[in-house]
DNA sequence: ACTTTACTTGGACAATTATCTTAAAAAAGG
DNA sequence: CCTTTTTTAAGATAATTGTCCAAGTAAAGT
């Protein structure tokens, strides 16, 4: 059923989130999506009406990965406090990528969340995916609604602090060093639920 | 001494400062500042080369209104834990505009620290001059040159977290919730330090 | 008063931007 | 094979970008 379509569409839309993780969605022009895809001007227009357009489908494309990715943790880990190690465990992974590029919702969500208001709020849903996943795993441990909300912002804000100090260090090491913080507040957090 | 042109400088200088600030560095164009400061193109370029040049006066306007800030702290404050909730009450004078256009300091590292590495380390002069100071406080608290630095790069990614999830959620509240959070675990963890 | 320096004007500049058009080529369907 | 649909090519478009310039006026210094 894969198209010849479907392929470059695919192309296009994975080049673009690679390009807007890397530059940045405004530095980003259409020469550089042409020059990395090998993908005619026209020929993007075919599949994409805007540049808006694009961000939109690099969106649901990074939503689909992390949808996937939750659900894995979901199914392979039974403990919900053992999936909160997952996450953390991601951090350490992009540990480099971070340092480099920040966090990927974070920083377009600093860069739209600006004069393009709109364009954010497409964003904002990425990390609404994270948020309801956490809420999830933190009521399974015995939170109250509220607490349980409270506790999934305050874990993404603790990751998206640590990601934005690596960042503006370009220093992994700083990841090293927080996370396992993040990991003992996380540990302490939840035996308090008990 | 502050003749016409230290005016028209300072004038450029304060709107772009405020236009990078709620709009973006590379959303920011030039005629954006000619509009915003009625001072027609070419009189911009007799004071300023480039658009670089301009972000450059900017990020130095804002170290002196950081570093004054601090001073100012150091001295009406005497007690370094006084001092650190000057800080903390900073953030929370700020709610408003860091909903609104998130942290000054985070939003631009996060711009500019993709394809524009250059620029990006000159505004991590802002980090350092916060992370000098905050080291400072918790080394007047008995911390030792290493758990000081470490202390301070935690109490910046704390504040960078709180912003950014404020700013993604557009919600002041969540830096209200999240402030007390952190000026308790100041507290904790400088009474830790005796 | 005169000369020099400081500042301003307003538009030109080439380059780059996102977007659109038109027609050809390839693929798919019957 | 022929027709229809999907996909690609290549360039034109108008607007916007950052930058620069030449000629002006105002201010300052002597």
């Amino acid at each position: 059923m894969s198209s010849k379509g479907d392929q470059v569409r695919h192309l296009i839309v994975e080049t673009a989130n690679r390009l807007f993780y890397e530059v940045g969605y405004n530095h980003t022009s259409f020469t550089d999506i042409v020059d990395a895809t090998d993908v005619q001007r026209g020929n993007i227009y075919y599949y994409f009406k805007t540049k808006d357009d694009i961000l939109r489908a690099v969106i649901d494309h990074r939503l689909e990965v992390i949808t996937e990715m939750l659900n894995g943790w979901n199914r392979e880990v039974k403990e919900p406090r053992s999936r909160l190690a997952k996450f953390t465990a991601m951090l350490l992974e992009n540990a480099h990528d971070l340092a480099r590029f920040g966090c990927p919702m974070g920083t377009i969500n600093a860069e739209l969340g600006k004069g393009q208001r709109d364009l954010q709020r497409v964003t904002r849903a990425m990390f609404d995916t994270f948020r309801d996943w956490l809420v999830s795993q933190y009521r399974q441990l015995g939170a109250s609604s509220r607490t349980a909300d409270d506790l999934a912002i305050e874990t993404l804000a603790r990751a998206q602090g640590l990601a934005m100090l690596a960042h503006v260090y370009e220093d992994e090491d700083i990841t090293r060093r927080e996370v396992p913080k993040l990991e003992a507040w996380i540990r302490k957090t939840t035996d308090a639920l008990k």
